[in-house]
DNA sequence: AAGGGCATGTAACACGTTACATGATTAG
DNA sequence: CTAATCATGTAACGTGTTACATGCCCTT
């Protein structure tokens, strides 16, 4: 009922109300990098919340194309989006592919898997690049948005940080790896 | 046909052959932490992975319980294990719970947020300890086999190292966050 | 006597992605 | 003319979890 996909969709619409297309278009700001779904899991989840009563529609007629349904959290849907939030949060099953390639790196060409995890370096360096340009962004509006908890900034630079944080641990690692797998390549020592 | 969860079996069948009840035991070592799958997946892909020919089985017979299944991977398995190791790795799709609840942290009593993020701080950090108890272990083992990245202890060095970088980047933030959305308690400023 | 571990397997369900379906408008 | 964008929705498929099923041994 309460399903995690339910409650991430009600705080999306809490922040500004929004259509189906439109989250699934990842309107929303710095979260888009850390979630996603796709419309044909959204607009049945819609559907679902708005008959338990924690969404309202409103119908906007168009020519030619459906009728845009706009979606807005009810005070039932703040709620149990309040409660939710602050609900238990079990500690996250990491399953991670790369943490399998590292566990079987012997099994590969040293210098395939050294390619490889310089590849993966190279990608968490660009996206700590992109976090970080936003970042910088958020630091400098005017007013010093960030500074305050309770505006939607802060919560951007909440999970900017986050990412900046990941991709920085994850860059660094995988470059190390890189690095140790390289093999020592014109004359061995 | 070569999914992930094959590769990742094979990948632990090439360090030492294993039965299928072994595999969701966990056995394999510091792998532990970062992937798992329940015995109900496990049995399944063994006899797809037979199938195609990419592991062995050997019978041992016993008294009581059902014949144990003991998997190793044939020439071709190793193969298409090296193959898959170095192939192509799309960038992990991160779906953070944990990053929807800072970015919708306004709508939450901020003690209670506070508390939840404080929570997770304690989680990471507990596991950190984990980890770092295990990297020590591992950097004193006699030889020093981390030092030469064809050995086990090498992969397991380095899958607890992510570990390490992981953990500590997800305290940190969540130290960082909880700190922020504790109020100033007594007086106001 | 009951519960947990060993040891395998199947079935039902939940979640997520990809593909199918419709249909008008606009840009190349 | 073709492709993309807007805008919604359903169906099929793959993957993963939980529960069902069996049956012996050992510990409490």
């Amino acid at each position: 009922m309460n399903s995690t996909l339910g409650m991430a969709i009600l705080g999306f619409l809490a922040r500004a109300p929004l259509t189906g297309y439109e989250i699934s278009r990842s309107v929303a700001g710095a979260l888009r990098f850390f979630w996603h779904a796709s419309h044909s899991q959204i607009y049945p989840e819609l559907a679902r919340l708005e008959a338990a009563g924690l969404v309202l529609v409103e119908h906007i007629p168009q020519q030619g194309k459906p009728d845009q349904k706009r979606y807005t959290p009810t005070q039932a849907g703040l709620e149990a989006l309040a409660a939710w939030l602050v609900g238990p949060l079990e500690p996250a099953k990491r399953r991670s592919e790369v943490a399998v390639r590292a566990y079987c790196s012997a099994f590969a060409a040293p210098a395939a898997a050294a390619a490889l995890f310089a590849g993966q370096a190279g990608g968490h360096t660009e996206r700590l690049a992109q976090f970080d340009a936003y970042r910088l962004h958020l630091e400098q509006l005017p007013g010093n948005p960030v500074a305050d908890t309770s505006t939607p900034e802060f919560a951007d630079y909440a999970v900017v940080l986050r990412g900046i944080a990941l991709e920085q641990a994850q860059a660094q690692w995988s470059e190390w790896m890189a690095a140790r797998l390289r093999p020592a390549d014109p004359a061995q020592d």
